[in-house]
DNA sequence: CTGACCGGTAAATTTTTCTTATCTGTAGAT
DNA sequence: ATCTACAGATAAGAAAAATTTACCGGTCAG
């Protein structure tokens, strides 16, 4: 970080593109042309650049304009200058890239949705490392440890500090396997299924109650629950025909799609909120974090 | 001159001078002192070329800045640029300087004046290279062949081709030798003048007409007139005795000064206009022609 | 000689940049 | 702990810069 420096008898640095485009061109309506500039602006940026040089750069012959010795001689170092940093913009941006993204996500969400497609991304985009880390119980996006998250919010993250990506909608509906539905009687309504075993989260009891209030049944307290940890292990239950699970976002379409579950009743809750991404607002242009929030986005608009 | 570039991946260049004192100084504020601007400028600079990067630069640590390992990585390439360019600037500068600087005189001010005094610019600055080209019939200033005139104007040319310093003013009075007036008589007024033998120059011989007009004396169109071809000439055939010149400037200071010359008659005729350089407008700011325009004008005014 | 082409110039507008004023968070002192 | 001084970030307005539009004058090819 070597010291002390004179960047006072630089020339203006926006006008040198003018130079270079200009010297390149020997014409200064083909450089305005390239920088999508019209030929006055090129024009008086190489008239700045002579000002500040003390020195002509070009000079008029008949209706064209060609380089001054000095123009010659000056060029080459413009030109270097402009590779160094397109060097260094590269080489910091490859830096970057080279870093894990730190992505969290809730347990359910990992296993159900975003691991199944992390595979694909990384085989599109080899340059970009990913860590997973999934947790049960953190709600919160935790900006210190992850770069990503993708994660459940009431009312989106305030906009002065986070960037969010609206993925999914949270709607809660109850699935359960084939078999259980036969064994219980087939079809049922709202009202029946507070009979059969329904499967709870622990930390989120209170969703079989809003969705029995929203389907227009009288909700009983004294609904014989069974209590599990994540929202993954629920599922498994339901497959397995242990009960009735509350599932809301796209976790299970593959077992709905498959007929490994059905919908014993068709009403879903609408929450407000829902599933989206989310990261510091200074990083979102960050090309690693770009990147991977735009292929998440993609993939969840195409597949639901 | 290499072809094909791709400049719209440049970062914004203004900006990248804050970000090259910031990471130098490890400090917004002590970059924006450096840098004669107010820390939120800086604080700016830095945030649009992260912006363009997509790459954070720095992190707050406690309540300084810390270069990330991106800013560490970019921070050689940018440094490398700015040096290349203050190299270029100067190789050109210095090819610049190589060349001799053409000055046009006439012959009266280049011989009496301006001579004596170039072998002194010469040894200030040893990098600037004279070519004088003196004439006596060319009055008007020639930008094709010359980069600088000393001329008399009596108007100043057009400022917007023109750029003109004045030198000094243009006052037409009398001279003769010590002898030359004693074999006259001594002391006279500007009516006995006209009995004199005077010195004229071929092509401004209305100078005397004017003269002693202005000094309210009728004029003659019979005085007895020895014509020469320049001002230069004039001098000589006065301090030899010959009759009386009319001289203007400082071109006569030193024989005044060691009488060698005397006024026979005080009465100065002010002319419009005056003596001066002159150069294109948009040759004013070359080093060279700066420096020696600078150089003259100050000795012009201190030495009259 | 005419018309298309090229670059320069001037004035006005748009964009960028900078400053002023205010806010947040940290570290050191009381 | 609480206060103060300090370092940066932020927002809005002001200042400065770059850019565009419209126009001019010179040059060269037909």
């Amino acid at each position: 970080m070597a010291g002390k420096i004179d960047l006072r008898r630089l020339p203006p640095l926006k006008a040198l593109r003018g130079f270079e485009a200009a010297t390149r061109h020997q014409s200064i309506r083909d450089a305005a042309e390239e920088l999508c500039l019209t030929h006055p602006a090129v024009s008086h940026q190489v008239q700045l650049i002579e000002e500040a040089l003390g020195v002509p750069l070009f000079v008029q012959q008949g209706r064209h304009i060609v380089s001054t010795e000095e123009g010659r001689v000056l060029y080459p170092y413009v030109r270097s200058a402009f590779e160094s940093l397109l060097e260094g913009v590269e080489a910091a941006q490859r830096n970057a890239l080279d870093k894990p993204l730190r992505v969290q996500t809730y347990i359910t969400a990992s296993i159900r949705w975003l691991a199944k497609r992390v595979p694909q991304f990384l085989a599109e985009h080899p340059e970009v490392k990913l860590t997973l880390s999934t947790s049960g119980t953190d709600w919160e996006f935790d900006d210190k440890h992850a770069d990503v998250g993708l994660v459940y919010c009431e009312t989106p993250p305030d906009p002065a500090k986070f960037h969010w990506v609206p993925l999914f909608d949270y709607a809660l509906f109850p699935v359960c396997s084939p078999s259980f539905q036969q064994e219980h009687g087939g079809a049922v309504d709202a009202r029946g299924l507070m009979d059969l075993p329904l499967v709870a989260i622990y930390t989120e009891q209170q969703n079989w109650e809003g969705w029995f209030r929203s389907a227009g049944v009288a909700y009983d307290p004294h609904v014989p629950y069974i209590l599990v940890d994540t929202c993954a292990v629920a599922i498994e239950m339901a497959v397995a025909g242990q009960g009735v699970a509350l599932i809301n976002g796209p976790f299970v379409d593959k077992e709905l799609a498959d007929g490994r579950l059905v919908t014993p009743v068709e009403h879903r809750e609408v929450c407000p909120g829902g599933w989206g991404l989310v990261c510091r607002k200074d990083l979102k242009d960050n090309v690693r974090v770009r990147t991977f929030i735009d292929w998440v986005a993609g993939h969840a608009a195409a597949m639901g």
